[in-house]
DNA sequence: AGCATTGTCTGACTTTAGTCAGATACAATG
DNA sequence: CATTGTATCTGACTAAAGTCAGACAATGCT
């Protein structure tokens, strides 16, 4: 009743019986769940025959008479890959588009309704990323981005509001080194942001400089998804970046007010050096030959 | 993308993957998902056919036919309830106490797999509980209990720890005027347990005294499911407990320490009185008249 | 060019889930 | 005791999902 595992399958009880009704939902639209889910992954994007299928886990026969029954309906159409004729590329029609946006309209009402019910709307939504992120931990993804694209500015915000909460003295960006979008797009460096499906949920900056050496700058990981390993990861992936990028020594600064920082720094091979710049902010600098 | 509409969403994604892996494993053991959920059902001690029908929303021809394949499986036995011999009642079969385990053990191992992956398991199971009792807040089941029951002794556990947080001095339940188990049983007074699904998520004393009165005591609301109005709720039934019990006064003491409550019993028909006990712990006392 | 591979489609099939109209047996009521 | 109601069962049906073997055309490889 009380131990973990029973509290883990409260919630998967719970959570089943609210997925089933988002499904019923679906139903009526007066079209079976197999050809609703077949429309609402390509609505989402998901041209490709192949891509659709090994998403929805569906047999290539039933797959078929999936698209053949929504081609049938006036929904969907179907033509040749361009690059490979066997591949197929299925998109909506019109009429397609207006039932695939009827789709999303529920899905987003029973979204709101539940929010709506619920007085502790932003703590429960911060239960469902942290729940969310953990659940798809395997799957996030880790993409290169521009840094001035919505999914960095979205993650450099939230960097910057931590590290007002967790410095004494708070955090304007404008007296730190703010660096040069530029300089963190290649080739003088890269930035790179951790998708979770569509969330963002942590970001790393490698910055090219002019004096032999890159820096690591704004490594942020969301609160929902800490324990999962993703900072290593970041550093990893940009680090796999700089060695593409030919740069072989690699420096950051940080702040002893983020102990877990530089707990990751000291156990994956970088090393502690003086001062090598004069932002506010900082009190560690680290360097890292690759 | 980050709107909270969007997040709702991606939670839900990120679970109907999850508890579709649940449900496929369920088929792992060569039965059709609906004998294992009715299977499931009656180890769970739903014995009465039409409780489990009602509880998995069943047609009554489905649902036989799926008690029949059961049986000619050698896993549950049926017979006629003892008061009315049209009802029917089903039971384990030994077979079908290992069959039952052995789903168990598939839960329970998921269960476990999904926090021995995550280091910040004591978090996501919070959040776990948060979700859980959201969603089920139509469903939740406020029940007289022992005060010595697991559930009972649950919720006060987590009660005193609370106030251990919340009072500067800290709580010390020995220097408090512990009401005795028998002054909260009938006809004394009462004990209720509000239950969501198996978890206690709050709870209520009702103490009977030889002064006139009866006291409210152990008025607890878990911190996954405020913001429901359960503390409404859970006093509400401890009146109406105390009018089936010819209880006309009652009486509570609190501690300022604990607006929230404090704000309920003034809005509720409570009247600030004098000090009516030596309990070193309240410091606000009230009075309602039923 | 010849041959294996790949992606999709078709036809024939099975399983699962669910519906509906009686049939049957028992219970409650006046 | 007849009537009405209730709980379950049976048979006949449908819809949806899924499986499998081959057909077919395009592609890749030697």
């Amino acid at each position: 009743m009380l131990d973990p595992v029973s509290r883990v399958r409260r919630f998967n009880r719970a959570v089943t019986s609210a997925v089933g009704a988002l499904d019923t939902s679906f139903l009526g639209r007066g079209r079976p769940l197999g050809a609703a889910r077949v429309l609402n992954a390509i609505g989402h994007g998901r041209s490709d025959v192949s891509e659709v299928r090994d998403y929805l886990g569906l047999d290539s026969g039933l797959m078929s008479r999936l698209l053949r029954s929504l081609e049938d309906e006036g929904l969907i159409e179907t033509q040749a890959h361009e690059d490979d004729a066997r591949r197929r590329v299925a998109s909506l029609t019109r009429a397609g588009k207006r039932e695939f946006a009827a789709y999303e309209t529920l899905s987003n009402t029973q979204a709101e309704s539940l929010l709506a019910r619920n007085a502790q709307a932003e703590a429960l939504l911060a239960a469902m990323d942290l729940i969310a992120s953990a659940l798809t931990r395997d799957r996030i993804a880790l993409t290169e981005r521009d840094p001035r694209s919505d999914e960095a500015r979205y993650c450099l915000r939230e960097y910057y509001a931590e590290l007002g909460r967790r410095f004494k003295q708070g955090f304007d960006v404008s007296l730190s080194r703010d660096p040069d979008a530029k300089d963190m797009r290649r080739p003088r460096g890269s930035f790179i942001v951790a998708m979770s499906d569509t969330l963002p949920i942590g970001c790393i900056g490698l910055k090219g400089t002019d004096h032999g050496y890159a820096e690591i700058k704004r490594l942020w990981v969301a609160p929902s998804a800490r324990g999962l390993g993703l900072g290593k990861r970041l550093m990893d992936e940009a680090e796999d970046a700089a060695r593409t990028l030919d740069i072989a020594l690699l420096r950051l600064d940080t702040n002893s007010a983020l102990p877990e920082a530089g707990q990751l720094y000291r156990t994956t091979g970088w090393r502690e050096i003086p001062r090598f710049n004069d932002d506010p902010y900082p009190d560690l600098f680290f360097e890292k030959r690759l």
